[in-house]
DNA sequence: GGTCACTCTCCAGTTTGGGGAGAGTCAACA
DNA sequence: TGTTGACTCTCCCCAAACTGGAGAGTGACC
């Protein structure tokens, strides 16, 4: 019979731990003294605090090792494991990969480092217009003129707000300058009259996009998407639907300064 | 300005978050109403909103993101943020072998699962005694008369038993059963007397072994020495040193039943 | 009997929020 | 103007797997 101290020194396992694992049902010791609470163990209890320890070490916690111990659930246990961990393998290469890009942008110097972040965009009702532009220069005036457009349709149409969300979803595969084939959305609480040009469409959900947000002037922009894009392929990640420019502040309400000016990109992408 | 319930829309950050990041300094409110308590974000919010959100996606706590926002150890900080994730991506590996290790004799339907683990080998003052013995058979007949000369020698001799450290290490590079160079080792608490076999020596503390608790006659002790090795090899890990078979309980103090003997295989790795 | 190491129980703290209670606030609608 | 419903506030408790410390009791040795 070994007091707690020994017993601690054995099997590794730290003396506030041992009395946890009491506490928790885990590893009872053989023998406890009545009058002075001193607990006792015994070299047959070495394998059970193996078993612990090695459990705890495979990553499982405490309460999976009680049925474990009591044999239930043994096979689904260590399934739901192995599930678990190779979920945290390729999370844990995600990060690496994100902070190594991070890194990146601090050795080369970089005045910005853009902040990329995973989310889930949920689906929309929205208003669209599609068509092909000459240039990026042309959104300040074909823009406009859709806004008009669906409010002389619809003179009561009411445009969500909580949040807002008016996006330009790029159809082309890649990058172009000229010819853009773009879509202009905006969310809306319900659909209401088409015209020839703009129709109203749910745009589903996407459970996973890689997104930016850039502050200044649009002729940034195209920093931004080259960081994005380069942390989608270093991340191993595949786009999965078509990027978009979600405007949040712009010419419409910091008309004063083009620097305030906040636009977001939104990539769909899958892990294959 | 967008009130709590919009902004955590925007960001995609809970209301719950987005108080304790206010409380931790990382995200004050653009305004708070004295009277009412409401907080009130700006879009001007919305990077530092991003930069935590991707921050803390890329695994730091927020003490360090404080930092980073503050613009303080910038490069350090994301260095040991990397270092800390590439230790954590061999970990999770280590622990996936592990798991799927279980699941393999799981799926045999073995009746024993070695529970296996990693730990240090502190450093030990031993009594050691090498030689070549014929067979394992021999060691019940070697042993005691090694015990005998050295306490002859040494009547005195203290044995360390807090714990106790009695073990035979093998030097043969890989498994025999016949000419075994094998070393009996016992931990004591002070240099003796040698003898002409038996001589004093500190062994070294290994930082990682490999250990599995062996419970049974010596005859099954290859079984769990297979599922160690495999193991090792699994986790791609090395052999960095000599195996060690540490007798816990054995026929000296349970003499009646060989089922209730335990043995501990001890073997040195690094991950190369 | 004194000393020292060991052990006991109980409480607080770690981290990043989640859940809920009870009360106050805002905007719209009748 | 009153009411309703949605939002928000603060405050407190909870998680997981322990660690650290306080204050008191225990065991062994000199």
């Amino acid at each position: 019979m070994y007091r707690i101290g020994l017993f601690s020194k054995m099997t590794k396992v730290t003396i506030k731990a041992l009395r946890f694992y009491e506490a928790e049902g885990l590893l009872i010791p053989d023998y406890i003294d009545s009058e002075s609470g001193y607990r006792y163990y015994s070299s047959s209890q070495l394998p059970l605090a193996y078993r612990i320890v090695s459990l705890r070490q495979c990553g499982f916690p405490v309460a999976q090792i009680r049925q474990i111990i009591a044999g239930k659930n043994i096979a689904k246990l260590f399934v739901e494991q192995r599930s678990k961990l190779e979920e945290e393998v390729v999370e844990t290469a995600r990060r690496l990969t994100s902070v190594n890009h991070y890194l990146d942008s601090v050795a080369n110097a970089e005045n910005t480092s853009y902040d990329i972040v995973l989310k889930e965009l949920p689906s929309v009702l929205v208003y669209s217009c599609r068509m092909v532009v000459d240039s990026y220069d042309d959104y300040f005036t074909v823009i406009p003129k859709i806004g008009e457009e669906i409010s002389r349709a619809n003179p009561d149409l009411c445009c969500v707000d909580d949040p807002p969300y008016c996006f330009i979803m790029y159809h082309d595969g890649e990058y172009r300058d000229q010819e853009i084939d773009i879509e202009f959305c905006e969310a809306v609480a319900s659909r209401g009259k088409e015209t020839e040009r703009i129709s109203f469409k749910e745009i589903p959900a996407v459970k996973q996009a890689a997104c930016v947000m850039h502050k200044g002037p649009y002729s940034a922009l195209s920093y931004a998407y080259g960081a994005l894009f380069r942390w989608i392929e270093d991340n191993k990640l595949i786009m999965a639907g078509n990027p978009r420019e979600s405007y949040i502040d712009g010419i419409w309400n910091k008309s004063h300064s083009e620097n305030e000016w906040l636009t977001e990109l939104q990539i769909p992408v899958t892990t294959g």
